[in-house]
DNA sequence: AAAGATTGACACGTCAATCTTA
DNA sequence: TAAGATTGACGTGTCAATCTTT
């Protein structure tokens, strides 16, 4: 009798490569952007979102949506914005439509500000050493895992 | 003047398909280990490299240099591990041996019982909807990124 | 009542300070 | 003193309970 399979040789070298990426990846780009622009990795997305939103403002529930998180955790992340003054939430100025946040003008400069390290660094993390079939590649292997995480 | 550039239009889409891949994986991967066995994904590994050293005993550095985690980290995870009697912490015997840990027998029994459906959910996550040369295509590219990574 | 949103308690990781031992 | 290891405080995420608004 055998123990379950694990994964034969191939796959095994494969998924320790992968599972190194997608340790150090996000811890680095987290580093990265708290350093330079002070903010965590996820307040960056947010920020980003609402700037790039109408009227740079959107309801809790699509932000969370289009940030992929809960409500709970954008809530609590939103609070901490809004106590450094970098959104501001809008309560319902008429009808259903409540406002999470009008990020302040001057603060989506720290969007902005963070945007060139960010990107900067994802150059520099990811694509550096890639060729240019090998970008490809990637984001084709990424959907199929993606399609197996999804069926799932 | 044009804003810092991004990325071009095929690394964005690789860079999305990466980014959702990180941010889904390890939590597929948390979550189904957590109902299987009743650990978090780092303590499966903590057991695991346990298991099989030499005396299923180790020193916490060296636990830790394998895991990828720091000191601190580490010692928090074995004490939790340690109280629900997962693990064992056993003082230096003499000289300058410090174990942190002889995981017991019955619970390595744990690791096992994790070990078949981690790796089933690994290679339904992963594996499932790669063909034969992908595996190895993806294991170069993250090879590469990884190579990036620790230049960095 | 149901959807949208918030809150509080708890678990985990990090950092810095501390303890320990050679 | 320096390396190995632990601890406590703090920040963030999750879950479940709750509040709010229609």
């Amino acid at each position: 009798v055998r123990e379950p399979r694990w994964l034969d040789d191939d796959e095994q070298h494969a998924w320790r490569q992968l599972a190194a990426v997608i340790l150090k990846l996000p811890s680095e780009l987290e580093a990265q952007l708290r350093r330079d622009a002070g903010m965590s990795h996820f307040e960056y997305w947010v920020i980003a979102l609402l700037s790039e939103a109408p009227d740079q403002t959107l309801r809790m529930s699509q932000l969370a949506a289009q940030a992929n998180a809960s409500l709970s955790r954008l809530s609590h992340v939103v609070s901490r914005l809004e106590k450094r003054g970098w959104v501001t939430r809008r309560p319902v100025p008429r009808r259903r439509t409540r406002h999470p946040g009008r990020a302040h003008r001057r603060r989506l400069g720290a969007g902005r500000r963070g945007r060139p390290g960010h990107v900067a660094a994802v150059r520099q993390l990811v694509f550096d050493r890639l060729g240019p079939d090998d970008v490809g590649e990637l984001a084709r292997l990424c959907a199929a895992i993606l399609e197996g995480i999804d069926a799932h």
